[in-house]
DNA sequence: ACTCGGTCCTGAAGGC
DNA sequence: TGCCTTCAGGACCGAG
C-alpha cells in the first residue's frame, strides 16, 4: 500500500471493537499512503491528508492483499473493510471475532492517541534494555508473565511470545518481577528479541486465524518450545521436566516447572 | 496506584 | 447427528 493511492474503501459494517471514526471511507478515499509504519501491535498508515489510519488486528484479524483484479470478487465472510487501491489491488481486513479496531487521527498527534499514549518501549528498539527493565520491575509484585504481557511494560509481546521468551530465559512465569536478579533480566532482554526476530522471519504463528498478507500461513508454531505443548517433555538439554499449563490472570501459561526457576 | 476477573465476539474442538 | 461446554494470537473497564 505504501506509495499507492486508495481509490475506494468498502466499509461493510459500522464498527469492530469500537465504532469506526466519522466518515472513515470518505476520509480515506483518494488519499495517497505516504508511509506505512508500526507501533506495538498497531499498523499505522500515514495519509497525504495529514491523518494516520490506525489498525489493530485483535485476536483473529488479518490483512490480505489480493489482485490486481479487473472486477471485484465477492467478499468472504468477516471481510469487514476492503481497501481498493488505484492499481486494482485489494487489501482486505478480515476479523471473525471483531476484537480488532480502526481509527483516524492527526499524524502529528499520533503519540497521544488513546491507543498509543500509554504504551511502553518497542521490544526491538534501543529504549528497551536491561536498565529499563530493571527499573520497570522495581517494587512490583506482579508475576513476570503478566508484567511482560502488559503493553505498558513493553509493547508488542503477546501470550505465545512471552511464554517462549520465559522458557528460553529459564525464568518461572509466576516469579514476582521485583525478585528477578539482574543476571536473569540481562538474559531475558536478548531472549525476547530473539523470539520475536525468529517469529517475524517465520511469518508469524498460525494457530487458527493468522495469515500473512500473501494468504500463506506463518510457520513459527512449529518452533514453539512450550506453547500448546502441555504434557510433553521439556526440550532443554538434560532437563527431565514436563511442560505444564497454568492460568495467570485468565490466560494460559505454558512452562517447565523444572528448568524455569 | 495496583491487580484481578469479566467482557466483547465467533468458531472450532471435544464430551456425551 | 446434535447439543452443550470450553477455549482461543487482545486489551479495556470497573471493582476491590
Amino acid at each position: 500500500m505504501a506509495g499507492q493511492t486508495i481509490a475506494l474503501v468498502d466499509v461493510r459494517r459500522p464498527d469492530l471493537r469500537w465504532p469506526f471514526p466519522a466518515r472513515m471511507a470518505q476520509r480515506l478515499c483518494g488519499q495517497k499512503i505516504t508511509g506505512l509504519r508500526r507501533r506495538a501491535k498497531y499498523i499505522l498508515a500515514d495519509l497525504a491528508s495529514g491523518e494516520t489510519l490506525i489498525i489493530h488486528l485483535g485476536m483473529s484479524g488479518r490483512m490480505q492483499i489480493d489482485g490486481p483484479f479487473q472486477d471485484c470478487p465477492e467478499p468472504a465472510k468477516h471481510d469487514h473493510v476492503i481497501f481498493h487501491m488505484q492499481t486494482g489491488v485489494r487489501v482486505v481486513f478480515n476479523d471473525a471475532r471483531r476484537f480488532g479496531a480502526m481509527d483516524l487521527c492527526q499524524t502529528d498527534q499520533i503519540d497521544s492517541h488513546r491507543f498509543l499514549a500509554k504504551l511502553g518501549p518497542e521490544p526491538l528498539g534501543n529504549r528497551f534494555d536491561e536498565a529499563y527493565l530493571r527499573k520497570a520491575f522495581v517494587n512490583r509484585k506482579t508475576p513476570v508473565k503478566s508484567a511482560l504481557l502488559d503493553q505498558k511494560t513493553v509493547a508488542g509481546l503477546g501470550n505465545i511470545y512471552v511464554c517462549e521468551a520465559l522458557w528460553r530465559s529459564g525464568i518461572a512465569p509466576q516469579k514476582p518481577v521485583s525478585k528477578l536478579t539482574a543476571k536473569k533480566i540481562a538474559i531475558l532482554v536478548p531472549m525476547i528479541r530473539q523470539v520475536l526476530g525468529e517469529a517475524i522471519d517465520s511469518g508469524g504463528s498460525s494457530l487458527r486465524d493468522h495469515l500473512q498478507t500473501n494468504g500463506e500461513m506463518g510457520y513459527f508454531q512449529h518452533s514453539f518450545s512450550v506453547y500448546g505443548r502441555e504434557g510433553e517433555a521439556c526440550r532443554t538439554s538434560d532437563c527431565k521436566g514436563k511442560i505444564t499449563r497454568i492460568v495467570q490472570s485468565g490466560r494460559s501459561t505454558f512452562h517447565c516447572p523444572r528448568c524455569q526457576r
